[in-house]
RNA sequence: CGCGGAGUGGAGCAGCUCGGUAGCUCGUCGGGCUCAUAACCCGAAGGUCGUUGGUUCAAAUCCAGCCUCCGCAACCA
């Protein structure tokens, strides 16, 4: 082989807040996947990945568990890392945005944008929580307050250096419309119209607000806000701007950045206008994919479904999760996760397709050979079309993988495992072993199941890393017959090949019997989080107000004379009330709760002495009450019918 | 009329760019086989391809309207 080309391959780094889940497993197994299959293919390969460690919210969380952010991220990073490698993660490197040298470039970085005149200093206007030392945008905030104290925010503005991203607005536009840079590219045209199309704003790229961060060299009143400071990760881990590494030159731009759709925004836009304002090459493909959902829903912590693939790989193997992720996953598309889509899938393309035809091949070689075969062979009908299906498999696979459809390339390979099952009862071993004359029929029909077995579970390495050289070695392929170079091959096992017999290589799993187990587990967990939840209300509740304070607020009881959608809003509905003294209109975010005639009629309590808004083109005067019920979902708060509205309630 | 995506046998999807027998996986039912992890192989049932209209000899596929779901954005006061 000629020399050997680079291959640049990232994960995002990830933000430990919180344990690893399956998401995160989700990009980082793909990324692992195709790391390995271009090692294989012969690419001089780099696979980072890593977490990215600052912030105000990794500042809390620390503080609140009475350490150093520092130490709170070492010790989640320790979970990470232990995750990777039970799942067989070969990561070339982990980059962690508290590293020195990453901190150094990112410096240098801030500084030189700075002095190219695309990075200036100006003033960040918003919402300020005086207790909380911090920011929020009106979006954030709940109920006109903070929503992480709930307490009373001022207008306020700070020194904040910005990023001037418009110089690059054409450019970022050709790059996502013209270039097949985002994968998919469906996705291209709603960024261009969301974000491009309006005008890209100027990006805030520090913050005085907290300290857990790296500070600007030139101003040390600021740390660099997460940007800069974490999308630079991709090539500080190469030894931009830094002496640690040293290869920058040979791999940028990457192959390969992938990344989960909730983060595509910044690796389309603000990515691709740092490294232009860098005067740096672009990298060639942003991945997109979907989010894994769990029986339909989002997964979320606050849902209590957030999968932990641990337990899962525990109970199943590492690689049984990380066929049943590349499997489901489709570049783009959301995928379902249940834990019975999960265990039908291994039980019948790993357990009854591959692992079962090893088993059953291994078995007769076994059994009517005593594990050696004879070098005699004599060919049949139905041999061609197996070999034929073997040997094409290669490269329908190079094809899917240059395409980044793992599932596909995937559903290729076990095309031709069930072309090998079906082969062993088209040509029926067990009827040939009964006759002595046709020894030398069986011993080639063995060896071409054990050849194409060789194919098949040599390409699949990639993808199952931990339980595929235990296959090979059953069909007793050495090392050398099990490579990508002889995977288009046929005839390459030796003649006379001696298999070994060994445990079965995925276990059937009795579906009911788990099932039930693992709902147990989450069962468990559910009450475990809501014990914690509750706890946390009670501590991090509201704080205690006077009766005085009490008083400011009016409840009064009205009737909803009248209740219509608002045209421009999906959530709101905007009521016509009659509050005792008269008619006052209110827009209220529960379209999705109520229709509007269940609302007619209806007596409610109203919040009377609120400062009117303005919500999507409607004059708001005052809030109704209503209760999350805890699902989702919210109740509006009805009263009696018999009290007349107007009335105050004390 | 903010932007975008999707609606195909019980479930999950492919097909739609370049109109012409509706295909795959799982599930169900029937049969075969016994080498194998009660696995494997064959066959069958099951869809007016969201809805209405249009173009056409012919539409899941092209066009228009409508309905529903989802994502983004935006207002859940």
């Amino acid at each position: 082989m000629c020399k050997k080309e680079p291959f640049y391959i990232t994960t995002p780094i990830y933000y430990p807040s919180g344990n690893p889940h399956i998401g995160h497993c989700y990009t980082t197994v793909a990324c692992d996947s195709i790391a390995r299959y271009r090692r294989m293919q012969g690419y001089d390969v780099m696979f980072l990945t890593g977490t990215d460690e600052h912030g105000l919210k990794i500042e809390q969380k620390a503080a609140e568990k009475g350490i150093t952010p520092k130490q709170y991220v070492d010790e989640i990073v320790r979970i990470f890392k232990n995750l990777w490698e039970f799942m067989n993660i070969s990561y070339d490197r982990y980059i962690r945005t508290t590293d020195d040298y990453h901190i150094e470039t990112v410096q240098k970085i801030f500084k030189e944008l700075y002095d190219k005149g695309y990075i200036y200093k100006g003033e960040y206007k918003g919402k300020y929580c005086t207790p909380c030392e911090s920011f929020w945008t009106d979006s954030q905030l709940v109920d006109g307050k903070c929503p992480e104290c709930g307490r009373e925010v001022v207008e306020a503005k700070e020194e904040a250096y910005f990023f001037k991203m418009s110089p690059f607005a054409d450019r970022i536009e050709k790059l996502l419309t013209e270039t097949d840079y985002l994968q998919p590219k469906t996705r291209a045209v709603e960024l261009v119209n969301n974000f491009i199309k309006p005008g890209l704003e100027d990006l805030c790229v520090s913050r005085t607000s907290f300290k857990w961060g790296i500070p600007v060299t030139f101003d040390d009143k600021h740390v660099v806000y997460v940007w800069i400071d974490a999308l630079s990760n991709y090539i500080s881990a190469l030894g931009f701007y830094n002496d640690k590494y040293d290869d920058f030159d040979k791999f940028w731009p990457a192959n390969v950045h992938m990344v989960a759709k909730d983060i595509m925004r910044f690796h389309a836009i603000i990515w691709p206008a740092m490294l232009m304002a860098l005067d740096l090459p672009l990298p060639k493909h942003l991945a997109v994919h979907g989010w894994i959902t769990f029986n339909g829903q989002k997964m979320s912590k606050s849902l209590g479904n957030v999968v932990d693939p641990l337990i899962l790989g525990k109970r199943y193997g590492a690689d049984a999760i990380r066929y049943h992720i590349l499997r489901e996953m489709a570049l783009g598309a959301d995928s379902s996760f249940s834990n019975e889509i999960m265990i039908n899938r291994i039980n019948s393309d790993l357990a009854n397709g591959l692992g079962n035809l090893v088993s059953r091949t291994v078995a007769m070689v076994e059994k009517y050979f005593g594990s050696t075969l004879p070098v005699e062979r004599e060919s049949g009908e139905f041999d061609d079309d197996l070999i034929a299906n073997a040997v094409a498999l290669r490269a329908a696979v190079d094809d899917y993988m240059d395409k980044t459809q793992l599932n596909n390339a995937l559903a290729e390979i076990f095309k031709v495992v069930s072309r090998a099952n079906k082969y062993i009862d088209e040509t029926m071993p067990w009827v040939l072993a009964k006759d002595e004359a046709k020894r030398a029929r069986l011993a080639a029909v063995l060896y071409n199941l054990l050849d194409t077995i060789r194919i098949v579970t040599t390409l699949l390495s990639a993808f199952m890393p931990t339980t595929m050289p235990k296959a090979l070695e059953q069909i007793g392929a050495c090392e050398k017959c099990a490579t990508y170079e002889n995977a288009d091959k046929f005839g390459v096992l030796p003649l006379d090949v001696t298999v070994k017999k060994g445990e079965a290589l995925f276990p059937r799993i009795d579906v009911d019997k788990e099932i039930e187990e693992l709902n147990g587990i989450i069962r468990n967990n559910e009450v475990k989080t809501t014990d914690k939840e509750e706890k946390k209300v009670k501590i991090e509740g509201l704080a205690q107000i006077g009766i005085d304070d009490f008083a400011k607020v009016e409840l009064r009881v009205a009737e909803i004379i009248d209740c219509e959608p608002v045209k421009k809003a999906k959530k709101l509905l905007k009521l016509t009330l009659d509050d005792g003294e008269g008619e006052r209109i209110v827009a209220s975010g529960i379209a999705k709760y109520y229709t509007p005639d269940e609302l007619k009629g209806k007596k409610i309590i109203l919040v009377a002495n609120l400062k009117p808004a303005v919500l999507c083109g409607v004059e708001s005067c005052g809030m109704i009450l209503a209760a999350d019920d805890g699902e989702g979902g919210v109740k509006v708060v009805f009263v009696d019918d018999s009290i007349p509205s107007g009335c105050k309630i004390r």
